[in-house]
RNA sequence: GGGCCUGUAGCUUAGCCAGGUAGAGCGACGGACUUUUAAUCCGUUGGCCGGGGGUUCAAAUCCCCUCAGGCCCGCCA
């Protein structure tokens, strides 16, 4: 069964009603790993819905939470906001300055692109913005009972964290005069005040009711947890560690008579090479980046194949490219009937099936639809040569006609398809291996291998062969049908097999001994191209 | 110190949670086809499922131990 099959399972022994919540925190450019977070909600969702209960994704943004520091993609005058809360600072500029005259703050900023990416994904969380929810009073109860039972929080921390809590720590962190939260000391509870002294001695208050402070983290996610009615939440490995935050989290969600939440903890998105995704250090792709490259249903793909415990080596070039090839052939499985189940099937094939139909059933960008066809098998990778050897769109189309791939117009899921896969080729991103790298001269491997057959064979058909196509190429219609001719005519005077003059060729000209159809490829380079490369290689051959 | 993940064919891996004859892709090899879209079709090859012990009629799968690699436990998902 699906990973998220069955936590829509594990829940339904909870009740029929969920929240599904994801928090994250604002604090800089979203990332796919942050998609990992919202698109795991989002399939336990939709999972609770394909098994009758009702379930709402919650999206709750931690926009409270302070500025930590000034990362390296701000400019230095953040400085002056540092431990503001981020729904209180102004966005950056391109530039990364604090931008005074733009709309909106540093936290909506990072978000709305976030949102944009979401929606082009299918995803339509509801959103709670934390501060919101300290400005209305929600956390009120919440932030009472903690500070009243301080002494039985502070030890229950010490005890599952093994963290000592200094003496004389109360469980909120308050907003000082000057708007930051850092360098305050906490003196007093007066309910329902916060009492404390910054650090220039000046003394002050906060309202436990209002957004003049918050709870700190380990007791902000069980007041969440209590606030919204959250069911079922994942969460990063880095939370899921033993004396973690969720291991506190669900001890001092008790304080608040409530349950915890079923706990999904998931791996972490790691760029090939490059460790962990984090834009603070700047190792990372955006949603909106890989969605330029891949269509959205490719993204959600990569989340619904993979468990959520299981690591993903993320990385723009060839997971991309084998992920595009994998979702196509699960679908086209999928369109045979391969994946229906039958009457003799073993558990464990009819576990492989369920699997994979429900990894292309949380593909989808919308729900509850399947795809009802698709090209034959291998499309993506032939849409990737075809991309690059056809420079306009109609002849693209034209060739998958020819091949019987589509009828008539393409869809537009293929016309957006085909866009993207030339982006991709324009990008630094395209993996190299698919990429056709043209020769203008030869190759040393392509020399070597043009040698040994000519050691081999003992003759000069190849040499004669290439000779007669230089001739040709120099005057001949430069198209398809006469290129075509040249090279299939040519290889039977000369007695040559046509694989191998093929063969012959595509080391000639792309340096390797394989290729697409050579007469599509040719007329898409200039003649004098072709024509240096097979010279290059009769002077190889005179020489030798 | 604690927690999590990974270890299965030359390579990438599915299967493990609900035990029942080890599956796929790529590669390699052989054959068919031939004006070849990184082809296609057919076939062959290849695994003491990291190691050891236990439970069981039966273990890749459950339990214990062990080895190797990776990650997390300072609010970075």
């Amino acid at each position: 069964m699906h990973w998220a099959d069955r936590t829509a399972q594990d829940l339904a022994r909870r009740g029929d009603n969920h929240t599904i919540a994801a928090g994250i925190t604002p604090s800089g450019e979203f990332h796919i790993g942050h998609i990992r977070e919202i698109l795991t909600g989002d399939m336990i969702v939709r999972a609770c819905h394909d098994a009758g209960m009702d379930a709402r994704l919650l999206f709750i943004i931690d926009s409270i939470d302070p500025l930590r520091k000034v990362y390296p993609f701000l400019h230095s005058d953040y400085e002056e906001y540092i431990g503001y809360p981020l729904y209180r600072i102004p966005p950056p500029d391109v530039e990364g300055r604090p931008d005074l005259e733009a709309e909106g703050n540093y936290a909506s900023h990072f978000l709305n692109p976030f949102l944009d990416s979401l929606k082009e994904l299918g995803v339509f969380p509801e959103l709670s913005w934390n501060h919101e929810a300290y400005e209305s009073g929600k956390f009120e109860d919440a932030a009472r009972i903690f500070l009243n039972n301080r002494t039985e929080v502070a030890d229950l921390l010490t005890e599952v964290s093994g963290r000592p809590i200094p003496e004389g720590w109360y469980p909120y962190t308050p907003i000082g005069h000057n708007g930051s939260m850092d360098g305050l000391t906490v003196t007093g509870w007066e309910d329902p005040y916060v009492l404390w002294v910054d650090a220039e001695g000046k003394e002050g208050r906060s309202h436990i009711g209002t957004a003049e402070g918050k709870l700190p983290w380990r007791l902000d996610w069980p007041a969440k947890w209590a606030i919204h009615g959250v069911t079922c939440e994942p969460f990063g490995k880095d939370h899921a560690a033993s004396g973690g935050s969720y291991s506190t989290g669900r001890k001092l969600v008790q304080f608040l008579g409530t349950n915890p939440p079923h706990p999904v903890p998931y791996e972490w998105i790691q760029l090939k090479g490059q460790g962990a995704m984090s834009s603070s250090t700047n190792v990372f792709i955006g949603p909106s980046e890989a969605l330029d490259l891949v269509p959205p249903e490719i993204l959600r793909f990569l989340i619904s194949l993979n468990k959520p415990k299981k690591h993903i080596e993320f990385d723009t070039g060839d997971l991309l490219f084998k992920l595009g090839e994998a979702y196509d052939s699960y679908v086209v499985g999928y369109i045979r009937n391969h994946l229906e189940l039958k009457d003799g099937d073993s558990s464990r094939i009819s576990n492989i099936k369920q699997d994979k139909n429900a990894s292309i059933r949380f593909a989808q960008v919308e729900h509850g639809k399947m795809p009802d066809k698709i090209n034959l098998r291998g499309s993506f990778r032939h849409l990737s040569m075809l991309a690059q050897i056809r420079s306009n769109d109609e002849s693209v189309w034209e060739s998958m006609r020819m091949y019987g791939m589509i009828d008539g117009e393409p869809s537009e899921n293929l016309v957006l398809r085909l866009h993207r896969m030339r982006k991709w080729i324009a990008s630094e991103h395209f993996p190299e291996g698919y990429r056709i790298a043209i020769q203008t001269s030869i190759t040393d491997d392509a020399k070597q291998a043009i040698l040994i057959r000519k050691d081999i064979t003992m003759d000069t058909r190849i040499r004669d062969y290439y000779a007669a196509l230089v001739e040709t190429y120099e005057t001949c219609k430069w198209e398809y049908q006469t290129l075509q001719d040249a090279i299939c005519d040519y290889a039977r005077e000369y007695g040559l097999d046509l694989s191998e003059a093929f063969k012959m060729l595509y080391l000639v000209h792309l340096g390797q001994d394989y290729g697409p159809k050579l007469a599509t490829l040719l007329p898409e380079i200039p003649r004098e191209h072709a024509i240096s490369a097979l010279r290059d290689a009769i002077s190889i051959l005179d020489e030798a």
